[in-house]
DNA sequence: TATGAATGAGTTTTCATTCAT
DNA sequence: CATGAATGAAAACTCATTCAT
């Protein structure tokens, strides 16, 4: 019966997307969720617990969406799939990824535990790379520098979009996730 | 006379570098200010204005570290440099770094008024880049897109340096980094 | 279970009536009921609020202890008990009495939403002088002025008395009183 | 050089009036009279001394618009015009007449002080009563009682008048007058 | 005489957590 | 399992007053 643990992070996932972390407060969580405000403590220790639950479940949530399909079609292909769902995902204005935002700055993104965590569900993104370096398609580099060039331009693009920061032709988004694959990309053009 | 203002704000920045910035209250920060808990209202009207301030400030300092001796050398020269400099500020762990970070998923950080602010404050770097495009050096797109596929990757890098969550050769961040100027760049080469 | 809510209650009154409006803090009332400063804010959303309630509450007792009795006797009988029970409230140095006189200035006072109230619970008041309107005995005017002229009076002399500022004897009030209502009547004298 | 005392004394009538008495603080007075804080110390010992200089400097302006042409024509003439200018003071909106409502539920109305200089203040009343008891023309009743009977409706009508409690036409208003007069009165009609 | 920066105790209010029911 | 009343420490902010200049 995890039906209460789920209503308190689909709750506490709302409050923090729409309020803000720093307005997530046990009673509006407890209301909210429409639960009493003892409830919460079966299921989570505390606070701080609560959160790191939500934090997994919610990175859980992206990745599934992350990671649908990531074995269809060429490396190429799934590279720009990839990609577009990053920045789409950064667009988005749904409760998870403005939530998940808040996250990253937090006391314990640091633990080894959570970083154990993060590397597992991100583990079929490791195998793509190290298949592509292994066919001599992409540079042959620590996988976190390749993610880092490849992929953390398009969480600044999807952000910045997000924002209103950046206003640019669909044209010239599709150039830049091109360039980014160039940048890791092998070229073997003679 | 701007003295108490800036021995505030220097104590916030430790604090927050510290301490993360949800345990920044103003009490202690008076303490450690060595002031009043009054005498912070004095010269900034309450917490977010604190916190307004205190990220102009902070940004300030990046962007003078960042944009020292912008003018030396080549394009190339002068992005390489840059993009160092970007890894060892993420790299560092100075207050002024580490309590940047914090700021960024907070109220206000989409304001106009700051973001006026920023860009006004990295004019240089927009000069550089539009020059460089005029020149037939780089690719013509929007600026804030060229950044994020340059810069992104070292400001992640740097990130991840300083958190360990990166264990590479600083000769392999040499070849990020000759990654990143090739993206944007107009291959020249026959 | 409204046990907590009228300690609270009680413990304002007094603090009010003892210290004045402007020495009630939630802390020193908090400590007076004997409950922690959290818990007033179960019961009263607010400092605001807990002063409109108490303002009902403390109204309630005031008028059910003047409409006591109302019906008895003739409109003269009425009219004398009332004049006289409101010179003794006034005379008093209940916390009731002593608390009530310090709401009159208070910012929400003239909310009609609070008017309603004091209408409805002086409501036998009314009726009162509409019958003997109709029976020919008083003046034909607006009931708020007749009060003005009936009671004011009475508000003041007891206010006179608790104070000291006023000395004589029981007849002259006597007196007085039957001034009052003199200057109401119609009279039949021949 | 009673200049500065006298600007003070004004913002603090104003702010009274606009924001009321609990929203007087010593910074605000000090802006809005153009003087620094330090410098209301100079003519008033702390702030209680300033709301009581300020409550005989506001009693001392009501009076003289009270008792002006005090002398003038026959005893009733005398009293109607008083009895209309109570009304009309407090169915005013200016500020002595605004600020002058929150005294009277301080600590200090009752002191033995304030008793003497209001007595002194409205001395001329007393003659007026007097000489009117003398001649035969009004009960002998203790002044303070002739008072509340006389006055304190008016009071209450000019109050509610300018709160809006109280809708009835001026015509009413001139009978409640002579309703007044006549309780007070001695009547030689045969 | 006048200034205004500085003080620090005091204010109202919130909130994570507990525990008797 | 679930409740929600109660707690009390801690938060942000205000303010009367002082004092070196």
């Amino acid at each position: 019966m995890d039906n209460k643990r789920d209503l308190i992070l689909r709750s506490a996932e709302k409050i923090i997307a729409t309020a803000g972390l720093h307005n997530l407060s046990m009673q509006k969580l407890a209301i909210d969720a429409g639960v009493a405000a003892g409830t919460i403590y079966r299921y989570f220790k505390d606070k701080e617990d609560l959160i790191i639950e939500l934090r997994k479940d919610v990175l859980q949530q992206i990745a599934s969406k992350l990671l649908e399909n990531i074995n269809e079609g060429s490396f190429d292909e799934k590279f720009r799939r990839l990609w577009f769902k990053i920045v789409e995902l950064g667009r988005e204005q749904s409760h998870a990824n403005l939530s998940f935002a808040q996250y990253s700055h937090l006391p314990g993104v640091d633990a080894p535990e959570h970083q154990a965590f993060e590397r597992e569900i991100f583990q079929p993104l490791h195998q793509l790379f190290e298949q592509a370096k292994n066919q001599g398609m992409i540079q042959k580099l620590d996988n976190t520098l390749l993610f880092s060039i490849a992929f953390e331009p398009a969480i600044a693009i999807g952000k910045r979009l997000r924002r209103g920061h950046l206003e640019c032709t669909e044209n010239e988004i599709r150039r830049a996730c091109e360039l980014c694959l160039k940048a890791i990309s092998i070229n073997l053009q003679l």
